[in-house]
Order: C-alpha cells, then sequence, then structure tokens
DNA sequence: AGAACCGCCTGCTTGC
DNA sequence: TGCAAGCAGGCGGTTC
C-alpha cells in the first residue's frame, strides 16, 4: 500500500488535469484494454492497491501492479524493457513495466465501489471485529486478506505484527479485542511510515521517477532471519504460512 | 462457507 | 562453471 499511495501521490501531481493523447499496449496478454484518447486525468485514486485514474468522460483507469509492476514517467518515451503498456501525454509517458506479468489494467465505464475495505479510508474496526475475528486462519494471513483488509502485504504484515507483539501463528480467534485495537493503531502507524518514506525498496520497488524508497531501513522483522531482535534480543525466524515466507521474534511475539 | 492449495510469469539467488 | 531448485511485492480461482 505505501508504493501504491506513493505513486498515486506523485501522479496526481505529475498528471492530474493532462490530457491523455492515447495508449498504447506492448504486451499480448493486456489485449483488450481499450485504447483511451484526448481524455483529461480528471483525478487519481487509490483503493486498497488499486490506482484509479478517473477521466473526465467518468471512465476510470484501474490498474494493479500486484508484485513486480511499476509506473514510470518517462519524458523521452523510449521503449523500457518489460514495458506492457503505456499512457501518451503531451510532455511524456507513464510506462506500466512489469518482468512477471502480473499486473493488470482495466477500463471501467462507471464508478465501480470495489467493496475495499482500505485501512487508510475507510475501514470499519468493528464490522470487522464482528465478522472476522472468530475466524480460523492464523492473524497474519487474515491481515493479508484483501477480502477482510485492503493494503497490507506481505512485509507490512511481518512489521505490524512484530510491533504489536502478537505471533504470526496466532489463530485470528485467540486475537483479543484490545490486541486487535492496538494491531490497527499499529498498522496505520506503520503504513504512514511507509508512505511518509516513499515504500520500501528490499528489492527493486521504485517511484515514478525512478527513486528508491527508504522504508526498508526502517524493517525490523522483514528479511531479517537470523537476526537479532532490536526490541527483546532474540533470534528473528522465518516460516512458511500460505506459501509466503513471515518473519517474527518467537520471544516477544506471543 | 470457509480454508487450503494452485496458477499466473519471469528473473535472481542459492546450493549441489 | 553449469544447472536445477527455490524464492519473490499479490490475488483470484479451484478444490476439498
Amino acid at each position: 500500500l505505501p508504493e501504491v499511495e506513493t505513486l498515486c501521490l506523485q501522479l496526481q501531481q505529475k498528471i492530474a488535469g493532462k490530457k491523455i493523447l492515447s495508449t498504447k499496449i506492448f504486451d499480448d496478454k493486456l489485449d483488450g484494454i481499450a485504447t483511451v484518447r484526448n481524455r483529461i486525468v480528471a483525478s487519481v485514486r487509490r483503493s486498497g492497491k488499486t490506482i484509479i485514474l478517473v477521466l473526465d468522460d467518468g471512465r476510470r483507469i484501474s490498474v494493479h501492479l500486484r508484485m513486480t509492476g511499476r509506473l514510470f514517467w518517462n519524458p523521452s518515451g523510449e521503449k523500457l524493457p518489460h514495458g506492457r503498456w503505456r499512457m501518451v501525454f503531451e510532455e511524456g509517458v507513464v510506462d506500466l513495466v512489469d518482468p512477471r506479468r502480473f499486473a493488470t489494467v482495466k477500463i471501467e465505464k462507471d464508478r465501480i465501489d470495489t467493496g475495499e475495505k482500505d485501512l487508510l479510508l475507510d475501514f470499519d474496526e468493528n464490522a470487522f471485529m464482528t465478522k472476522q475475528t472468530d475466524r480460523k486462519v492464523s492473524v497474519k494471513t487474515l491481515l493479508m486478506d484483501p477480502k477482510a483488509i485492503a493494503g497490507i502485504g506481505n512485509i507490512y504484515a511481518c512489521e505490524i505484527l512484530h510491533q504489536a507483539g502478537v505471533s504470526p501463528l496466532r489463530r485470528a480467534a485467540a486475537v483479543t479485542a484490545s490486541e486487535w485495537k492496538k494491531i490497527f493503531r499499529l498498522a496505520r502507524r506503520v503504513l504512514k511510515k511507509g508512505i511518509e518514506s516513499r515504500g520500501t525498496s528490499i528489492s527493486d520497488w521504485r517511484d515514478l521517477y525512478g527513486r528508491k524508497g527508504e522504508n526498508q531501513k526502517a524493517l525490523r522483522v522483514y528479511g531479517k532471519a537470523g537476526c537479532t531482535c532490536e526490541a527483546c534480543g532474540g533470534v528473528i525466524c522465518r516460516i512458511k504460512q500460505g506459501g509466503r515466507s513471515s518473519y517474527y521474534c518467537p520471544h516477544c511475539q506471543l
């Protein structure tokens, strides 16, 4: 989410009010995306990890970057490696670059309520606690379930649970109401800090201008298996949950 | 209904 | 060095 929010803020600055002269597809997998011509980008929004460009004719371009998708401001318009799709503006182009080709672009005619429960926008803690907290899944799996909470990815889920002192292995049903409140509070703090740092460039995340984020410096557990926990001096472990790596400190996360 | 997997793709890293 | 296996930011679909 912080990475997506970073792009939204930058896109809002760069292309809101500007005219999309045309769009172009470079990847067969994305065939079928309608071409947009001569439409103004009215605003840029986010819902969960979906970037939404609202056009002046009411249509919306929704872009989901999945794992490796990135958006780059490309003034020269030269073709970039792994370039999949682009929007052409008078001053330059915005390129969707995605080595793994998981990213999606949709053009929607009407306003669509995505129904996403975005922690920083319209999340209802009480509704969540009524509907979700008796589930059998682990708290970490639940935090990453986009139907339950939109916007918490693997890195941030690990960091949030570490700060909350809750083990990722704990069943959701065994998390108390006050622990949930703490998790929500810390989740917002972790995500906001991630946004202020323009995202986590632990791998190849870059912002609209190709710059690294700074949030990797603030990580306390993600990617740190075998390292010492700065909170308690324990040793950070890596385990697998639902096919994803979880990093945590068994000593201070219970 | 809910939970546990699988598939989508490619490229980089690790270990033999 | 070479090659195969394992791993990676996410989410929707299928199966059980």
